[in-house]
Order: structure tokens, then sequence, then C-alpha cells
DNA sequence: GCCGTTTTCGGCCCGACTGTTTTCAGTCG
């Protein structure tokens, strides 16, 4: 098809832009190498910023038209614009290379280890030359740290087990640390004078990870929380013991900090402790603007606290609405909120069905009509069933022949439902070239086609996009698939450009799908932001493989609402009527 | 390096805990 080979051959002569993840790397070497250097913390702070602001911004830096749109950015001034043009039109930046041939690069990676911060990094390499992990290793082994200022022998015992130490995963699925939280927290509230416990952090902001785990416990009157968390069987070891602040490490070694407050203080500690950090600096930052002060403890009119007991009490007195926790990402959330333009999050309950689900016909554990039943107890109104296609990658994908005979039975089986409906569906490999594997033939049968990838994921920006531009071009593309095709801890995303991807869903129509399962999640909240931006709706789907897998659609809701996603922006929160006539426009 | 209800220079969020000190710097969240 003509159309095709125009896509294909600008993806192939148009040079890949460079991502925003490449212009926060740069920004956030500057500032490790700066902060060793000695700079000015204020100037290490903006880039530090700044590379978060690039990182989570829902629109490719590549696409801004020149420096005074980049300086428009809160947080990116007419330095940092120049810069990260400076970055798009050469790949690199002079000033961070002349940085790199004072600092050596080694230094970068002893910031990560425990008790090490950039002024005891600089002791390091100014007194005793060390320029990296290995040469900290043979320093501690020759005892040379010893006549260093500030290295004490607690602190050379903790930099040798930490550079023994086997490297543990950094973050862990939500899911995952959902499994140590919730019990964790159900055992400090069951302990005397403990009136509260929530567990706070980036599990409450609902993160697709989590690094640690952060619980705010509310007491009447003292409480001895170190010796509590001794008697806890999943404790391994105490790091730090006060009388308001106890961290333990489970024996999975996952990290936990547990904080104590009284009744005045548990909502200030909440909101303090849910973070993030970022948010919780323009909260305390708005509240000196107003002449009070906002910590852990309340809001505070000189000694006068004059909100603390509830979140939604400081929100009041510092002039806001409620702002859910996963909004408190410092991504203009506190300036939308103020003008009254926040968002009405989806809520699991607002979804109508779910639009990727497998039977036991391919991969999925079930057959069809517990699927069903699952479903419906889930308080569902219709389900999808969308098998695999037959390919090399998951055996007992359906061919035309199955996936026909398979249209047959859901027709038997919605004859004898009441109130719910079972679509037609399919979940269609995309090619390495962009072409289906299976025929439009059976495809014009179904309800809806769900494309993904699941092979050859390590295609060069372009020829990956252009072979998804290729995809959605056929006749009965209705969603693209966990269209990033990223595991979480095991498989990075595939080069893509999501521009042009959405800028394509738009105007065909098709939608994007978030996929739910905990591993995925992908869309990711920025994903969803810039989808938002362009009129793209969002299909949030189970993708279960059993029943029980329904349960996962939580975890999409969560990663929705951190993208500022409403219920009007997810198309299977829509009825069932208007979900099967926006999936009919995806027809051509 | 950014930014403006402190407004174009001079500020920039706040506190707990540890280890190494002998009154507090550094790190961490």
């Amino acid at each position: 098809m003509a159309a095709e080979s125009a896509v294909a051959a600008r993806g192939a002569t148009r040079p890949a832009a460079l991502p925003n993840e490449a212009v926060a790397a740069a920004f956030d070497e500057m500032a490790d190498l700066l902060a060793i250097s000695g700079e000015n913390r204020f100037r290490i702070g903006a880039y530090r910023r700044a590379a978060r602001i690039v990182r989570t911004l829902p629109r490719a830096l590549s696409e801004f038209a020149g420096i005074e749109e980049l300086d428009q950015i809160p947080g990116i001034g007419p330095d940092l614009a120049a810069k990260i043009q400076e970055l798009l039109r050469t790949r690199t930046l002079r000033s961070l290379q002349q940085l790199r041939t004072k600092v050596p690069a080694g230094l970068r990676a002893l910031l990560g280890l425990p008790g090490l911060g950039p002024i005891r990094v600089r002791a390091l390499h100014s007194a005793l030359g060390i320029k990296g992990m290995d040469d900290l290793r043979r320093a501690l082994a020759a005892d040379r740290l010893q006549r260093l200022r500030g290295f004490g022998p607690v602190l050379q015992q903790r930099l040798e087990q930490a550079l023994s130490a086997a490297a543990a995963p950094q973050r862990w699925l939500w899911s995952v640390a959902a499994q140590y939280a919730e019990p964790l927290r159900d055992y400090l509230r069951s302990l005397p004078r403990v009136t509260q416990v929530e567990i706070a952090g980036s599990y409450r902001r609902g993160r697709d990870t989590v690094g640690d785990l952060d619980l705010v416990v509310c007491a009447r009157g003292p409480l001895d929380l170190a010796s509590a968390l001794r008697g806890y069987a999943e404790v391994r070891d105490l790091s730090a013991a006060g009388p308001t602040r106890c961290s333990a490490v489970l024996a999975n070694g996952m990290q936990v900090d547990v904080r104590v407050v009284a009744p005045d203080s548990a909502g200030a500690a909440l909101y303090y402790f849910t973070g993030s950090r970022e948010h919780g600096v323009r909260m305390r930052q708005r509240a000196q603007a107003r002449g009070l002060k906002l910590n852990e403890y309340g809001l505070f009119r000189g000694r006068r606290r004059i909100a603390g007991a509830s979140e939604q009490q400081i929100l009041t007195a510092l002039g806001l609405p409620w702002i859910a926790p996963e909004l408190r990402e410092d991504r203009g959330e506190i300036d939308a909120a103020q003008r009254g333009e926040l968002p009405q999050l989806i809520e699991l309950r607002d979804l109508q069905g779910d639009l990727h689900a497998h039977t036991s016909a391919s991969d999925g554990r079930e057959p069809m009509p517990k699927m069903v039943a699952a479903a419906r107890a889930q308080k569902l109104r219709f389900m999808a069933i969308t098998d695999h296609s037959r390919h090399l990658g998951v055996v007992h994908g359906l061919d035309a022949g199955r996936l026909a005979r398979q249209i047959d039975e859901i027709d038997a089986l919605n004859e004898t439902l009441e109130d719910f409906a079972v679509l037609k569906g399919a979940e269609v490999d995309i090619l390495p070239d962009g072409r289906l594997a299976l025929p439009d033939s059976i495809l014009r049968r179904l309800d809806v086609v769900v494309a993904a990838i699941h092979s050859h994921f390590d295609l060069p920006q372009a020829q990956q996009t252009s072979r998804i531009l290729r995809a959605l071009e056929r006749p009965c593309v209705s969603i693209l698939a966990h269209p990033t095709g990223r595991l979480l801890g095991e498989r990075a995303p595939y080069a893509v450009s999501f521009e042009r991807i959405l800028a394509a869903a738009r105007a065909r129509p098709c939608f994007l799908e978030l996929n739910s399962q905990p591993a995925r999640l992908d869309m990711d909240d920025v994903l969803c932001q810039a989808a938002h931006a362009h009129g793209v709706l969002v299909s949030v789907a189970s993708d279960a493989h059993s029943g029980a897998e329904l349960a996962d659609l939580a975890g999409g809701i969560r990663q929705a609402r951190r993208g500022w996603l409403c219920a009007k922006d997810v198309l299977n929160a829509r009825p069932l009527r208007e979900v099967k006539a926006l999936l009919a426009t995806t027809r051509l």
C-alpha cells in the first residue's frame, strides 16, 4: 500500500530525536559532578529539579520550538533552555564534558553508598586520590581512611559491608510491596496506645514501583517503637532507632521507615511522609509565603499550630482543595488546585468492562465461562475475550479457524447472559515488518482487535515506530496493547516515538491500552498525560490470564490516576453502547 | 540556576538521627 510505504520511508529517513530521558540523565550527571565539586547547592538543586521536570514532561523536548518555548517550562530558565537545545542539536554538553575532566566519573557511583554524600566523596578524592569504587575498596583494605576527618570506624564498617553486599533490587513492584506493607501496618495497629497507622510514601502515591516503605504511626502517649519492630518476625535489623523515627530492614532487604506522631499531628505527618519530596517542598514554600511554617507536626503561625490533625485541614488552611496522593508529584497539581482545575480522577468503580482478557483457549488458565463469571463478580458489564493469535512466542495461539469457532462460542454464550456482554476479540501479534498475524477476513468479524508487539523489542526507534504505525493503518486494529513493552525490573521499554503514535492514534482513530499487569503498568503516568493531551482515549485493561487477575485492574486505575485521567478519558469507563460505537469508529 | 505577594538581587523547606565530635557536620528522607 502506498500509505504504508510512505510511513516506512519517513521512519527510515528521519533521524531519531534525542529522548527526554537523555537530557534528564545529562542534568543528573551535572548535578552529581557539581555537588562533588562543592558547588552552590541551589545551583545543584536547579539541575536536579530540571532533570526531574524533563523526565516527567508529557511532551518530547524535540517538539518544542526553540529556546523561547523551552524557557516557558517552570524550572527551566534561559541557561538550562540553551543547554537543552545544545543537547538536542549536538547530543553533548560542553559544560558537562569540562566538568568530567575535573571530576573522575567513578566518583559518581560512590554517592550511592550509604553514608557517603558529596562532601565525604570529595574528601576521599582530594585527600586519598580515590577515583571510584575499586580505589575505595583498596583504601578500606589498607586502613587508609583512618586518618580522614569524618570517617570513623562505624562508617568504615558500613562502607565495607555495602561494597561486599550483593546488589539488592533497588525498587519493588507495588504489588510486592503491598504484601509486606499491609501486614506490617496491621501489626502496628494492634499495638497498645496506637490509634492510627497509615502506609505513606510512594506506596500511597501509587507509584508502579516502590523503593522503601514509609509508615506513619499515630499514638497517644509514649510508644517503644524500636522494641515493637524488633518483635516483628519479618524485621531483620534496625538501622536507626530514635524516639520518633525507626528504620528497619526486612528479611528480603526491603527498607522500612516508621515515624510516630501524636494525634494532633497525624494529618501533617501523613502529608509529609506521603510526599513526594518535591511536592512537599512546594507546599512548605506556599506556607512560608503566607507567613506560616509547615512541617511533619503541623502548620504553624509562630508557635501556634493552626492545622495538623488531618490532611484536609492543612490543605484548607493553605487555601487548597483536596489533592489526591497520586497527584502529589509536583507536576503542576498545586497550581491546578489553586485554580480549581484538578481533574476528577477515575475510580475503580467507574470501570464498566474490560477489553483485554485471555482464556485457556490460548495461554490463559481458565475457560471462558469462568472468566465471564469472574468479570461479573467484579461488577463489570462487559468483557472482551482477546486470546492470542498463533505465533512463535505463545503456545496455543489461535489461528483463523480456531478463532472462528471461538466467535461462534461467544455468540452462543451471549444468548444465555443477561445484563452482561462478551465481546469478540483477539490479541494480534504485530510482526516485525508491521503486518498482523491474522488476516483481515477474520479480524473483521471481531468487536475489538488488540494489537501488540511480542518480539523484536530491540529495533531502532525509527523502525519500531514505523512498524507500529503500519499496524495501526490496518483496517481492524482498535487498541494498541501494552504500548511500551516494558517489564518492570526486567525489560526496558522499547524505543519508539509516542509523539508520532499518539498523533496517528488520534487521526485514525484508535486507542492505547494501559495494561494493568503489575509488572507492565504501561502506559506509565507520563504517557497517560500525553495521551490525554493528544485526545486519545485509554483502555485500562486487565490482560487477565485467570479470573483472579481481574483484581489487577485496581493497579491500572492507580496508574491512570497518576496520569491525571478522568472517567471520560477511559474507553472502558463508558457504557457498553458507547464503547461499541467508539470501537466501530476504529473500522476503516 | 531559577525566580518574583521578599520582584531583577538575594533569597532559595524542614527536621531526625548518626557518628564523630566536644558542639555539630553530614546524610537522609
